[in-house]
DNA sequence: GTAGGGCTAGGG
DNA sequence: CCCTAGCCCTAC
């Protein structure tokens, strides 16, 4: 009998076209299977439909939204719907039903009976298992039915849990009618089924009773369930027959047809192995870690991949830049919540996935740092920080699960910053926890020792920021703010991705470089802390995390604190973490990164909070954090400055951007620099910079004319635009945005550059800053990246030598007090040979030669981030190479420093050009791009490189020499040619830059200055570096990489993404795309304006 | 391709 | 019923 259920329905279902047919199966159809044939849907979703058809039904359409009820949303009653015939319903998915339950009516009594009643119901059902529809008989009277309709209200929640009502004969019947429409499995689609009425049912009621009442069928069904038996037997017992009956038709033929999922497979400890090993190289390219023969093997798609690491590591996710989901969230909460503590650190962990977690769990503490993430399961080890506060903020964010939200809420966004921010218990966590992963290295090179300068202020600022803004955040979205997180956060991204390997060095690098990074990041801890108060470490970490924002500001040196100081450890991380998108660069990148970006947004903040009064607390926080970079780098120096002023404004809109959008906070980061510049920022549309170079040259002269516009322009461009909308997207924007991806880098640039400007340099000051925050994960990237990049292949050979001079000389200009030595040397080292290979290649060659470059590319990252992962890094850059997009990206990211630092438009426009949107340019980009990498390189470079294709507009750049202050930078290399455009406005000018293209004088010189932005980075290391040790390894890249802001650049590309972007993996690509990704996520984030 | 979510399988 | 995690879909 096909179940009499009847109604059937063929009636009316609308939902998708395939029920009909379907539908009408149902009933009659013999069970055979198919459902999906017949489906076939009509409705796109056929295609759709068919994935899950995969499931049982064809097409099931699982929506049918109609009613959802319960839940959350409100529900709808739903059956309210009732009927309406199919179509109706369909829309929305989303209003989940289940909960439905409720009913209220449900309620009590019946309940506690219901089983018992179930079980007559059984019997009555069981005779014919559905008993006609008419059956609805006695059972429904018994209840069920009245109620049925009332879900209603669905109490929003339901907390009240539901009673428990009997299934009713009606209601078994109209299950089997549902599961024959549209498969068993699709109980969702059931439920909204308005013909098919149950009373308040939840789908997961639906598969409860499915599976109590139809044992057979259910392991049929569900062949993977291990507890089939159960039911079965008790069915049996209360009706012999009835289970099997109920399972079958009367005639022996199924009830069911179909089921619709495939089976489960849960992942095996290989595959996690295997995927968090890949994560580590490649950050969360997921389509690149599929590749692992091991997934292949187990047919994993990388979008299953992106869902195990999101299961199994949430804190890494969620540092990635990613939504974690809300449940992850929460568990972290709670581990953070409970932990407390940090303890140190220890971070190892990276590997256990979450599964694992449980065990670790508890511990959470750190975990928490994952914070947003979530926690699932973390690791605990980490204690993070107490969490305080904050992880309240997290919380929220753990909140996220529900989140969905989009970004706008800020509450993801948020999360991310607010986890940061405030609590940053995430992040915290996160950041351990990643820390522990990628870092547990870097962890200790650090320290403290760092930190101080800035910490104080930093921290300070920070903590308060950090709460404030997350607060702020949302609520205000104080473009200024929000900018300098959302900025902060991508470089801190950006570097990061870099680095796990970098970290450990450049944090040690860092370390020495900044002490205020370091500094800064216990600040910021202690900020953070603030909240918490208790842990401060954790407290930082979790800040940190949390709020990439404050990280970033403050501290890059988070990282340093992490270091350190255990700070909390890895607070720095936690910034990073936050910042970073990816979590691939995240354990690396820190230091690197986050000194990196730090420094921008430092820069920016101060810049915003000067300008933009409003400045929510966030703001005010990262002002001071910037301001603390500032002062520490001493602001003197802004060499480069000119900018730093508008170049902090830059950087802070750029930062904002990313961070912003990431979190979602701001989205408005323009806002800030109109303050400064003239410009609004909207003009920065991506428009601008995909408009043409024209326009960002026009721009730019302006700007040259005024510095500050043009740096506004910049910023407007590259950040502002994409960010436009999200968090995300701001950190998309700037790498995704190609075009604004200068723009970004610009942002990020001047971040840098402004914002620390100075100091000795600006750029080391702001890259120590930065770089702090980076960290590692920036160096990876940026390692790869921009050392590579830089290195001299590209640029010229010859000049290579220069370069490196150049950049060591720049170095110990800007490392001042920093020690040249360090040299980063090593890390230098490292990243030359990579870079050597990389440089040129990609530069010239990348874009068409992929391949071959690319290899060599990549076998530099892997040199390079000789560690781990951070691969990403490497990643990209082998994908880059090989992809000319990601060499863009690379570039771009590499850029964004530059821009940034030197801040030189040229870059930009090269970036922009390249990326640019038009950008056709590609492999001008590409070029430029790597020019732009090559920056450090640049000095040579930039001559060669201008040579190189685009070149003349190099020419333009070349000119400027650096100011003295400057001198650090580029200067040596530049000097030559191109010279510090950045400079002077002749790179702006040069920007004409635009005109060329560029972009790659302007790269060069970005380059050069990214380079030293890196020398300088690295030049701290070198005292730790060998802690770093690893990290060694990528510190130098870090160094050379200013990546970060090439991370910018990618937004650019990214932008361009297409192209190559998502090939590349690179940790920085993965910033930025993250920051695209943001977007989505971002709207989470943020919610920005999507 | 990927981020974000939704939905459900399966176990507790 | 709850919860976690895997599968899926969709938007971008």
């Amino acid at each position: 009998m096909l179940p009499p259920l009847a109604l059937p329905a063929t009636s009316t279902f609308s939902f998708t076209a395939p029920y009909p047919a379907s539908v009408s199966q149902p009933p009659l159809r013999p069970p055979t299977k198919l459902p999906v044939s017949a489906s076939t849907p009509t409705s796109p979703s056929s295609v759709k439909g068919q994935r899950r058809v995969s499931l049982a039904l064809p097409s099931s359409p699982r929506q049918f939204p109609a009613w959802s009820f319960r839940d959350d949303t409100t529900l709808r009653v739903g059956n309210s719907s009732n009927d309406g015939a199919g179509a109706a319903l369909l829309p929305e998915k989303k209003g989940k039903i289940r909960r439905i339950a409720d009913d209220a009516d449900a309620s009590a009594s019946e309940s506690v009976s219901a089983l018992f009643s179930l079980t007559s119901l059984q019997h009555t059902a069981s005779t014919v298992p559905p008993p006609p529809t008419g059956s609805s008989t006695a059972a429904e009277a018994g209840s069920s039915n009245p109620r049925s309709s009332s879900y209603p209200s669905p109490s929003s929640s339901e907390p009240p849990k539901k009673t428990r009502k009997k299934w009713t004969a009606e209601e078994t019947q109209m299950l089997v009618t549902g599961c024959n429409k549209y498969g068993v499995g699709n109980w969702k689609a059931i439920l909204n089924d308005p013909e098919l009425r149950f009373d308040s049912r939840s789908p997961v009621d639906l598969k409860d009773r499915f599976r109590t009442y139809f044992p057979d069928a259910y392991k049929i069904h569900y062949p993977n369930a291990k507890t089939h038996l159960p039911s079965a037997s008790a069915s049996a017992n209360r009706s012999s027959n009835s289970s099997k009956s109920r399972s079958m038709l009367p005639d022996g033929s199924p009830l069911f047809l179909q089921s619709r999922q495939k089976k489960r497979r849960p992942f095996t400890p290989e595959e996690d192995r295997a995927l968090k090993e890949g994560y580590d190289k490649h950050g969360t390219v997921w389509a690149t870690i599929v590749k692992d023969p091991v997934f292949k093997e187990q047919g994993r798609r990388s979008t299953d991949l992106r869902d195990r690491f999101r299961n199994a590591w949430p804190e890494l996710y969620a540092k990635a830049g990613y939504k974690p989901r809300a449940n992850a969230a929460k568990k972290k909460r709670l581990d953070l919540d409970a932990d407390g503590v940090l303890e140190g650190a220890n971070g190892p962990d990276a590997l256990r996935p979450s599964s694992e977690p449980s065990s670790a769990p508890a511990s959470a503490t750190l975990d928490a740092a994952m914070a947003l993430g979530n926690g699932a399961e973390r690791p605990r080890g980490h204690p993070i920080r107490a969490a305080t506060d904050d992880q309240l903020p997290t919380t929220s964010t753990s909140g996220v699960g529900p989140v969905r939200r989009k970004r706008r809420h800020t509450t993801q966004g948020f999360g991310l910053f607010r986890n940061g921010t405030k609590s940053s218990p995430e992040s915290m966590a996160n950041t351990e926890d990643e820390a522990s992963e990628s870092e547990a290295d870097w962890d200790g090179p650090f320290d403290e020792a760092a930190q101080p300068p800035t910490s104080n202020l930093s921290s300070a600022s920070l903590g308060v920021s950090a709460e404030h803004a997350d607060v702020d955040m949302d609520i205000a979205q104080d473009p200024s703010v929000p900018d300098f997180v959302s900025t902060s956060s991508l470089s801190m991204s950006d570097l990061t991705d870099s680095s796990s390997q970098a970290h450990t060095s450049w944090s040690e690098l860092d370390t020495p470089l900044h002490p205020w990074s370091s500094t800064p990041s216990s600040s910021q801890q202690s900020n953070q802390g603030q909240t918490q108060g208790a842990s401060s470490s954790m407290a930082f970490n979790e800040s940190l995390a949390a709020s990439p924002t404050s990280t970033d500001y403050f501290l890059p040196h988070s990282p340093n604190a992490q270091t350190g100081s255990g700070m909390i450890g890895k607070s720095a991380w936690g910034p990073q973490d936050w910042l970073s998108p990816n979590p691939r660069l995240d354990g690396s990148g820190d230091s690197f990164t986050s000194g990196i970006f730090s420094p921008s947004p430092i820069g920016s903040p101060s810049l915003y909070s000067s300008s933009s009064a409003a400045p929510s607390h966030p703001v005010s926080l990262a002002q001071l954090s910037f301001s603390h970079l500032a002062l520490a780098s001493g602001s003197g120096s802004q060499s480069n400055a000119f900018s730093h002023g508008h170049s902090a404004h830059v950087h802070s809109q750029a930062y904002s951007h990313g961070v912003m959008d990431r979190y979602d906070l701001f989205p408005p980061s323009s806002h800030l620099y109109h303050g400064t510049d003239d410009f609004d920022v909207d003009t920065f549309d991506l428009d601008f910079i995909s408009e043409g170079p024209d326009a960002a040259s026009s721009d730019v002269h302006s700007a040259f004319s005024d510095p500050s516009s043009a740096w506004a322009q910049g910023a407007r461009r590259g950040g502002f635009t994409h960010h436009s909308n999200y968090a995300g997207d701001l950190i998309f924007g700037a790498r995704t945005h190609q075009p604004s991806g200068y723009l970004s880098g610009m942002d990020y640039g001047p971040g840098f550059g402004f914002g620390l400007g100075t100091g000795p340099s600006m750029g080391l000051g702001l890259e120590g800053a930065q770089q702090s925050v980076l960290h590692t994960p920036a160096l990876p990237g940026i390692d790869e990246i921009e050392l590579t990049s830089i290195s001299l292949n590209d640029p010229l050979p010859n000049d290579k030598e220069d370069m490196p001079m150049a950049l060591e000389e720049v170095v110990n200009a800007n490392m001042v007090s920093s020690p040249p030595p360090p040299e980063a040397t090593s890390p230098g080292g490292d990243s030359q040979d990579s870079f050597q290979p990389l440089s040129l290649d990609d530069i010239v060659g990348i874009p068409p030669e992929p391949d071959g470059v690319p290899q060599a590319a990549e076998e530099h990252d892997t040199s390079h981030h000789i560690t781990p992962p951070a691969t990403p890094v490497n990643t990209f850059r082998a994908p880059t190479r090989s992809q000319t997009g990601l060499s863009l990206q690379h570039r771009s990211v590499s850029v964004p420093p530059s821009e940034h630092r030197a801040f030189q438009p040229p870059p930009r426009p090269g970036q922009s050009q390249v990326t640019s949107p038009k950008a056709k340019y590609k492999n001008l980009m590409m070029t430029p791009t790597r020019a732009t990498f090559a920056v450090p390189q640049l000095p040579a470079s930039l001559g060669s490189p201008s040579s190189m294709p685009p070149p003349p507009p190099p020419a333009v750049h070349s000119p400027p020499a650096p100011p003295p202050p400057p001198p650090l930078m580029w200067p040596t290399p530049d000097a030559g040619d191109n010279d510090l455009p950045f400079l002077d406005l002749h790179y702006f000018s040069s920007s004409d830059f635009l005109a060329m293209g560029d972009a790659f004088g302007a790269g060069s010189l970005q380059l050069g200055a990214q380079a030293l932005d890196l020398a300088q980075a690295l030049t701290p290391p070198p005292p730790h570096a060998p802690s770093a040790v690893q990290k060694p390894l990528c510190v130098p890249p870090a160094l050379v990489q200013p990546p970060p802001p090439p991370s910018s650049f990618k937004g650019i590309h990214a932008h361009h993404r297409g192209q190559s972007a998502t090939a590349v993996v690179s940790p920085q690509d993965l910033f930025v795309r993250h920051g695209r990704d943001n977007k989505r996520k971002r709207a989470s984030w943020d919610g920005g304006p999507k």
